[in-house]
DNA sequence: AGACCAAACTAACAAGTGTTAGTTGGTTTG
DNA sequence: CAAACCAACTAACACTTGTTAGTTTGGTCT
């Protein structure tokens, strides 16, 4: 549909200004400015500047769940099951840092699809504990503060984001690995 | 002096409205409200919202980069400086959670300041690589991609303000250590 | 050629923004 | 006790905000 694609084009120059700026701080004439045209034809494709952060962020969100939902039911070793964690950050976030900034900062924006969006995200966390608390009991992973690992990890995944632009060029594969790497086994010699 | 404490109170209060909102989604009169006061009347005690974002993003950058430097010039082994630096953080930010949300996530909305920001952080970015560097160098750190390394660190450390909150109770020391043993010693068993 | 339509436009709106000016009442000070 | 001061107030400002209404444009199908 013709309609449809641009309509994503706004989302994703929004989402690149919103990366900048911040939601609240980037105005519609802003986002109009950045695709050429005037506030009010936006409006020819979405409805309010609410659903343009919403398409943004339940779209990422979900196909965080959805996927984290396939890795814990496969039956692999925990180990395994976060390097996929980790394979899974560095794949989304490689496509779209800029809508993944506004996951990580705008989330609190967002109006009807708030608790929506924090439900996904308690089910991500969860399905991740779960993981970790299983590697425990297998003694595959070390007998540690299990919050302390989780919050670890999820820190650095979630603020791929920011690094990841940096990068001249980006070989997902490859920085999954050294990520799983130091994430898994420390830096220490 | 009377008037500095009510200008911290009004900077405190704006924090913590900075934290849950972001700079740019609160308003003046948001921040009276939450003093009890009227938006006019916080102009008798600072002189712009700048001013406010100012004085909360400065000076916690002041004091990282400040005690990084004597870190980094203390006679100690790479990995005793990296607990150093995880006890800096654990302790700054439990003192000040809603000062670090700001520090993090509007830093972007200082203006005459942000060159002068921007050099506080490269600053302490570049004494925290070269810790890294020595540390490989010295064959008390594992030779792995150092960028990546660095990047895992930061982000878990700057991201404690989210984390610290939702502990019930905190003992600074006992959590800079478990963090340090996350961080160096990775989770494999 | 004429009807249709998507997608841009102009103009305007009500509400909210940071900030200034001037005022008031209570407390401290000479 | 009068003068000065502090810290709150009311009222208002110029400007920006998201959004709506109605109009124009250029291309496509019948």
């Amino acid at each position: 549909m013709k309609q449809e694609s641009r309509k994503n084009e706004i989302i994703e120059t929004a989402a690149k200004l919103f990366k900048e700026k911040g939601y609240s701080a980037v105005t519609m004439r802003d986002i109009a400015a950045a695709m050429g045209m005037k506030a009010a034809s936006l409006y020819n494709h979405i409805s309010s500047k609410q659903e343009i952060l919403k398409e943004i962020i339940i779209a990422l969100a979900e196909e965080f769940t959805q996927s984290m939902e396939q890795i814990k039911t496969s039956n692999k070793t925990c180990i395994e099951k976060l390097k996929e964690i980790v394979a899974l950050h560095v794949s989304i976030t490689s496509k779209n840092t800029f809508g993944m900034a506004s996951l990580n900062n705008d989330w609190m924006h967002l109006e009807e699809q708030l608790d929506y969006y924090l439900n996904l995200r308690v089910s991500y966390e969860e399905n991740f504990r779960s993981i970790l608390k299983s590697g425990i009991l297998n003694k595959e992973i070390s007998n540690k503060n299990i919050e302390v690992m989780l919050f670890s990890m999820l820190s650095t995944l979630r603020s791929l984001y920011v690094w990841i632009p940096k990068k001249e060029v980006i070989d997902v594969n490859k920085l999954s690995i050294q990520l799983s790497d130091v994430l898994i086994d420390g830096i220490y010699k």
